[in-house]
RNA sequence: GCCCGGAUGGCGAAACGGGUAGACGCAAGGGACUUAAAAUCCCUUUCCCGCAAGGGAGUGCCGGUUCGAGUCCGGCUCCGGGCACCA
């Protein structure tokens, strides 16, 4: 299925041998420096950034290259627009996918990182990208790191670093802690194990006090809608009411049991209310009981004595409980707690009910469930046989009657049983309840976010050291900046164990250490980072890197930053790029930056399968890029990947066209060196070349490569219609034209029409609307709408003529059986007889 | 379940704000060149009827708007991706 299965490549037959002019140009473009920005003086700044890659052991994969390539295109026409370019590359190599990978193999990540990337840099420059490689980083360099950790302290400093106990995801096979973003499903991202719930005191950064602002900023960015919309589903804006529900003593209703509250605070108090959040304040007349996560701080409070028993053993069991099966498992499950509210719409007496299908985290961790209206509620109800009532009806019949399924409609539909607020529609209703409630100091509108503080802690080795020392008299106390970076130890045995602390915990000659306040003894933090702080800044260093004593430069970023152009894949449309944007906000807030975007313009490249299924170990049809580029050239390679598919979309990877690609580049070669410089050129070609540079002109800023490529192949057809060999001035501009996608030979051959200079350094051809016009044009004719014929007319010709040419022509015209009753006539494309 | 994409020849795919469906490429068939093959070049190629001229049908399915629908609207089906008890 790999094996290539065609023939040679047409090498001799054409002259053009890609092996040879790849080598020369890629050798010369490395020592004239050509891919080298003067980021000190450059003019017209354009900062073309690409997704920064892992560098597995596996080599570079073709989706890496299918990026790469998209960003490099990108970045060349800018150049040639007169910009000046900045492509730097470095690489994202900490993590748990080098650790692991490391464990199996049996090496130590140290070591094997900088092979990987060596054996990275090798294939990237073997495809022609225009990196500038004196800008070169790795994420796990001490002289990078280290301003990772000044990026931690940043945060710290500013109280958006904490550290708390939390129940977390836990992962019983990479034995690590997971960000929420990082379990897929209830399973692990990385190695998909099970997830289970474990508490641990982790370090977070205080992401959701920056939601309405990521949210808000999403409406004015440059980026692509798709990746837009996963983040304002992540950020999860909800508006509500926070509604309070008085609990009602028991004694009296029931004269057996009173409330024994043992709670200190904001609970201390009697008489209890139960906060719960909604977004449907409208059904509040059909909330027939509360119910409050296991978890809930007033569980203990609002359990009666002979329920004691049950609710303790529940709450027991949801602590010891796996987040796997409470979040996959849609069963539900729950127990009463004894108590009773009222409901403040109805004055009703309620039933409270402790259950995991409320979770602690998000609103207040109780909510008024409204089976009637609710799918959740509905099968809870159901299962613990609770009223339910329907207080929203459609305007259709039977809509009083028995529900036997949550009527969900918001649509056209009204109020019922909802006392003087019967026959309003939803959102109507929601303003209006929560008004009245409001008044009586029951409610108040609020906004919730799903978004989750950031879990930045990992128990793992290999990550940056979180710069955190422990004193027993000072506490916690940060490593003072003039001590960073805080290098991590160089371990044989960094294997994580199960229990729970970092294999950085059995490193004591590293981790004793003297308080940098008191001077006494102390301890280091043993946590490493999570990957993604990595990640999140790394676009600000690339300038930069010549500097060690700044993360960056304040000069430089004014000049270079934010990211002109930014490309990558949609899987990071939540988490890195998310990340990325509110590490930038903290530190414009701290005065380190002036923008609080750091991506000007984002746009999401697809994804490419092979013969229609996703690429894979397991299947065996994985692209190595190597045997492609060696087979037919980076620049046959390059362009027939973005010629497979439109490039935000993907596409199919067919071993079978990549020859049509190289046939092009081929009869490229062949009509440029024997092109001829006597006579002129020909007025239809020229008038297509002119057409053609407008339509590469306008797909390469559109990132439709796909079409881009299929213009100038089409131009080149037109150019070798004729027998006669074309002329200097129809190819050259072609050649030009080519040059984003095929650099080594549009190098070439213009170095073969007598230029000096680098391609990228001539600028772009100019269009002239003046050449590109045509004289005549070919509408469609259509009688009563069907297409019936075509006729060519002067360019600019009116109705009248366009009608004549057509009745000119007997096979439209004998169609035409009446003087027609309407004529649709639109210039240049279509005429429509109506009769 | 919810939210996004998508569905067009044998295949990958084109089609600017409704306006000649299938550009460009692959594969296939035929031809030229060659002792032969490869490479190269030329022609054909959505389907049906027809020797042809020409005609009919056709962009997942059903319906609608319009002079005109791949494109817009309503209702489905299937495929891909993401989220998943978020009240």
């Amino acid at each position: 299925m790999t094996e290539p299965t065609d023939r040679a490549p047409a090498t001799e037959a054409a002259g053009y041998d890609p092996a040879a002019v790849e080598r020369k140009w890629q050798e010369r473009w490395e020592k004239q420096g050509t891919n080298q920005t003067d980021v000190e003086n450059g003019v017209r700044p354009f900062y073309a950034l690409m997704m920064f890659p892992y560098p597995s052991a596996e080599g570079l994969h073709v989706g890496n290259l299918f990026a790469f390539t998209g960003n490099d295109i990108y970045g060349r026409f800018q150049r040639l627009q007169g910009h000046t370019v900045f492509e730097p590359l470095g690489f994202d190599a900490f993590g748990i996918h080098s650790e692991n990978f490391a464990l199996k193999v049996g090496t130590h990540p140290a070591d094997l990182i900088p092979r990987n990337i060596d054996n990275f840099r090798r294939q990237l420059k073997r495809s022609g990208l225009m990196i500038d490689w004196g800008h070169e980083l790795s994420t796990t360099d001490p002289a990078y790191y280290k301003w990772t950790q000044w990026l931690f302290l940043q945060l710290f400093e500013r109280g958006l670093a904490y550290k708390k106990g939390a129940a977390v995801n836990w992962c019983p096979n990479d034995k690590t802690v997971l960000a929420n973003e990082q379990v897929i499903a209830g399973e692990c991202e990385r190695c998909g194990a099970k997830v289970e719930q474990r508490f641990l005191e982790q370090w977070f950064f205080r992401i959701t006090d920056y939601s309405s602002r990521l949210l808000a900023n999403l409406d004015w960015l440059d980026w692509s809608e798709s990746t837009k919309l996963a983040q304002r589903n992540w950020i999860g804006r909800s508006d509500g009411a926070e509604v309070s529900f008085r609990v009602q003593d028991l004694a009296d209703f029931t004269g057996t049991a009173t409330i024994a509250t043992g709670l200190s605070g904001e609970y201390a108090a009697r008489p209890l209310d139960i906060r719960v959040f909604t977004t449907r304040p409208d059904t509040i007349f059909g909330a027939t009981y509360l119910v409050v996560a296991p978890e809930h701080p007033l569980v203990a409070a609002l359990t009666t004595d002979d329920q004691r028993d049950a609710v303790g053993e529940y709450r027991e069991r949801a602590a010891k409980q796996d987040i796997v099966t409470r979040r996959v498992s849609k069963e539900k499950t729950g127990v009463f707690t004894g108590s009773f509210a009222t409901n403040p719409a109805t004055q009703q007496p309620i039933p409270i009910w402790v259950a995991d299908y409320v979770l602690m985290e998000y609103g207040t961790g109780a909510i008024m469930a409204v089976p009637g209206h609710d799918e959740r509620d509905f099968e809870f109800a159901r299962t613990f046989d609770l009223p339910i009532l329907r207080v929203v009806a459609g305007n259709d019949a039977d809509t009083h009657g028995p529900l036997d399924a949550p009527y969900t409609e918001t649509q056209h539909v009204h109020l019922v049983n909802s006392g003087e607020f019967n026959g309003l529609g939803v959102e109507q209703a929601k303003h209006a309840i929560v008004a009245w409630l409001a008044a009586a100091g029951h409610a108040r509108g609020v906004v919730n976010y799903r978004l989750h503080d950031w879990c930045i802690s990992r128990q793992r080795y290999w990550g940056p050291p979180i710069p955190i020392i422990y004193c027993d008299g000072c506490g916690t106390v940060p490593v003072p900046e003039a001590d960073l970076p805080v290098e991590l130890p160089y371990v044989e045995d960094f294997r994580p164990d199960d229990t729970g602390v970092s294999p950085l915990a059995r490193v004591e000659s590293w981790y004793r250490v003297s308080c940098p306040r008191c001077g006494g003894q102390a301890r280091r933090e043993t946590d490493v980072s999570d990957t993604f702080l990595d990640s999140a800044w790394y676009f600000l260093r690339y300038p930069s890197t010549d500097f060690d004593d700044v993360p960056f430069d304040e000069a430089l970023t004014k000049k270079w930053l934010p990211v002109t152009s930014y490309i990558g894949g949609n899987e990071h449309a939540v988490l890195h790029l998310l990340y990325s944007r509110f590490i930038t906000m903290v530190l414009k807030d701290a005065g380190r930056l002036d923008f609080e975007e750091p991506f000007t313009r984002f746009r999401a490249h697809g994804m490419i399968v092979r013969d229609g299924a996703k690429m894979s170990k397991s299947r065996g049809n994985v692209v190595n890029p190597d045997e492609y580029v060696e087979r037919w050239g980076a620049d046959t390679f390059r362009t027939y990947l973005m010629f497979l598919g439109p490039y935000e979309e993907g596409g199919d990877f067919r071993d079978q066209s990549v020859a049509g690609v190289r046939r092009f580049l081929d009869r490229l070669w062949t009509s440029a060196v024997d092109a001829r410089t006597d006579g002129a050129p020909d007025a239809a070609v020229l008038r297509k070349l002119h057409q053609t540079i407008k339509k590469v002109s306008e797909d390469i800023p559109a990132l439709a490569y796909n079409t881009a490529i299929a213009a100038m192949m089409a131009y080149l057809n037109v150019v070798r219609r004729d027998e006669r060999p074309a002329h200097r001035d129809e190819v050259l501009p072609l050649v030009q034209l080519v040059a984003p996608f095929a650099p080594h030979i549009a190098e070439e051959l213009w170095e073969r029409f007598g230029h000096d200079a680098s391609v990228f350094d001539a600028g772009w051809p100019t269009f002239d609307p003046a050449l590109a016009a045509e004289d005549a044009v070919t509408i469609a004719v259509q009688v009563n709408g069907k297409m019936r014929g075509t006729v060519t007319v002067p360019a600019g010709s009116a109705q009248e003529a366009a009608i004549a040419a057509a009745m000119a022509d007997q096979n439209i015209a004998k169609f035409v059986v009446a003087a027609p009753k309407k004529v649709i006539f639109v210039p240049g494309r279509l005429l429509n007889l109506v009769v």
